[in-house]
DNA sequence: GCCAATTCCGGACATCATGTCCAGTATGAT
DNA sequence: ATCATACTGGACATGATGTCCGGAATTGGC
């Protein structure tokens, strides 16, 4: 009932580095089971062998153990990076790499952390936004075949479901048709590094 | 008890047609005041002055509603299209410009379907992703200022979260390297578009 | 305008998850 | 060893869910 500091290698006593620990292994080891939105704060105490009262000692929510854990672990994404002191410059985005790498490390937390459930409005809209990305690609043909052209799909519909969302949160004053000649801009170009650059018109 | 057609505009009885129409109002109407996940299923009754008996009569869940809600106006959206046959070819993307002029028109709504409620765990995740191309992408200077510099920091994200998530949940034989190459190449040429292109090194 | 069919209502009900609290026990720190 | 602190497990109130029913209201067809 005192426990004070959030993260988890400062904590003193070892039984509340132990409960965490055995809590967001539990999460971890749920969600790809059953979806995180099913699971219940009973299910992750159960799993973890802790009492359901302790639960609430350390985490007011489900949703806050859910934070700590992806915090913890992007966190020491983070110590990794920068004990690698890699020469930064060689390439545009630094991120993305490390990124990967530790996402294919710990696939499963990762997969568990980032897969759709499917039952979210974001995946639904997702799924449209898709479909049609991939009609228009599929009919300019892209050069490579298969995995990449979905690559493509992929990429272009992230980026125009975070642009539309961004652009509808923030009072901007670009109209409509700015916007869209902006991702129209970068897109375009995004594509055109796999095939012959559009010729305006 | 009856109630078999799932679209609205086929349905025969008013009192459906009303009664659903009510319903999605509501929910709409309520997502922005106090965040999807807050609402329940008597908010949405309260405020559409519909039993709560005669909700689940109608849809199996508060999701099932909010599917029903955006597939309508999706559905919609398509049909303005259709009905405006527009010259196709102009351009590359063609799904992007009306769904950001329907968007606008629909500001609200929009922005109530998409507008993270912050507590999911994309919210989290995106939260990261944003600060590390925002920090790399200012760093490397782009050309604009301002707005359309965010710009590139949330389709770029929005990508590489596409990217990440699509590259887990598929059993593809790309290695990390792979990928991240792939993402370098589409990231980098479409940042191109606002700048010299990268020299090859 | 009338009638049969269908929908809506609203209240009752069982079920389940949440979050709080407490007294008793176990464990770590020193 | 002993004291402080964390864990336990059970009880409790609360609030949301989804189901079911009889009666009232509205609709569409005639």
């Amino acid at each position: 009932m005192k426990i004070e500091r959030a993260d988890d290698t400062g904590t003193i006593d070892r039984r509340v580095a132990r409960t965490r620990a055995l809590l967001q292994d539990a999460i971890i080891a749920l969600i790809p089971e059953r979806g995180y939105a099913a699971i219940t704060v009973d299910d992750i105490c159960r799993k973890a062998n802790v009492g359901r009262s302790t639960f609430y000692t350390h985490y007011t929510d489900k949703d806050a153990l859910r934070s700590a854990t992806l915090e913890a672990h992007l966190r020491s994404l983070s110590r990794e990076r920068l004990s690698k002191d890699e020469r930064t410059g060689s390439r545009l985005f630094e991120f993305s790499l490390p990124m990967f790498e530790h996402a294919q490390a710990f696939r499963s937390l990762h997969h568990a952390l980032l897969a759709s459930s499917g039952d979210t409005i974001h995946d639904q809209m997702r799924e449209r936004i898709q479909r049609s990305v991939r009609a228009e690609l599929g009919g300019k043909r892209i050069g490579e075949t298969g995995v990449s052209a979905e690559f493509a799909v992929q990429f272009i519909s992230g980026a125009f479901l975070a642009v539309l969302g961004w652009w509808l949160s923030t009072d901007t004053k670009l109209s409509p048709a700015q916007v869209d000649e902006l991702f129209q801009k970068m897109a375009g170009q995004g594509i055109g590094a796999r095939q012959a650059p559009i010729d305006e018109g």
